[in-house]
DNA sequence: TTCCTTATTGCAGTTAACTGCAATAAGGAT
DNA sequence: ATCCTTATTGCAGTTAACTGCAATAAGGAA
């Protein structure tokens, strides 16, 4: 819990209270190898925070989505999942065999700059989920 | 009930069975003035066929974005929608207040040509959800 | 250090989304 | 027109996601 204080500094910074649940979230999020399932957070947030609710692990994780501190990753299906990336990227989801490629920012760059200017809107660098069907679906 | 027999038509000869709940569903997807979620075209689709279940409904919504012949709309939260829509456009979804702005097709063409290029994928054409803050979300 | 304000959490309950399996019916074959 | 195969549907039950409200505790003020 001593590597996401950037983290929680710029939570506090912003006005927002840092709790043991937010900090074991962003812990667990910050080191996760790839994106967690809020179901995925829970289990592994309860090991050192027993106790803890889902309803908590939801809202956190939606919270942190909304702060950008967090990515909301979009499978396809109703469920989604978040993580904590210094890479900016996106993902191209197989609407088949739901198979993922990361996709890099840096190749939507322009038609992010060119949405931003054309509507006004601020856009935040969360992951898009493209969808499609991967290169093995496409001889059914 | 007779507007959607080309999409009824791709349905039959792509194998499928025309259903007297796919059709309901379709008829009711291709009038929409705007996007519906399950629960929407259930309420709107009980009318003409009692007895019609919501699991079906969100079976056959799934089967049409399968096939697609309708999109998927994601508004950020864990729902969705759905349209039929002759117009190829995405959606720039604001994260504060869900207010949202079409974009059209053409403005992303380029980076879909590109990822179809560099991943093999082939894309589909349905509705990307863009996030951002909205010009009057953003002075909070 | 103690008190106070109010953002967060937990609880209990609700709604949405999904699944497996047996029953039904679409559409081709006879 | 009738039968047959098997894709779809409905049912019952499950899991996921969300909500309102009272209880708790973070962090600034006294």
């Amino acid at each position: 819990m001593s590597c996401e204080v950037n983290l929680t500094n710029q939570l506090r910074e912003r006005g927002f209270r840092i709790t043991p649940q937010r900090s074991v979230i962003l812990h667990i999020l910050g080191h996760a190898k790839a994106h967690l399932t809020p179901a995925e957070v829970y289990q592994q947030a309860s090991i050192s925070l027993p106790g803890l609710t889902e309803t908590t692990v939801y809202r956190t994780l939606e919270f942190l989505a909304q702060t950008g501190l967090a990515q909301t990753v979009f499978n396809g299906k109703s469920k989604y999942a978040y993580e904590i990336s210094g890479y900016a990227h996106h993902h191209l989801v197989c609407r088949q065999c739901g198979t993922e490629v990361e996709i890099p920012h840096v190749k939507a760059e322009a038609l992010f700059k060119e949405l931003q200017e054309s509507t006004g809107f601020q856009l935040m660098q969360n992951h898009i989920s493209f969808f499609g069907l991967c290169p093995v679906c496409q001889e059914d």
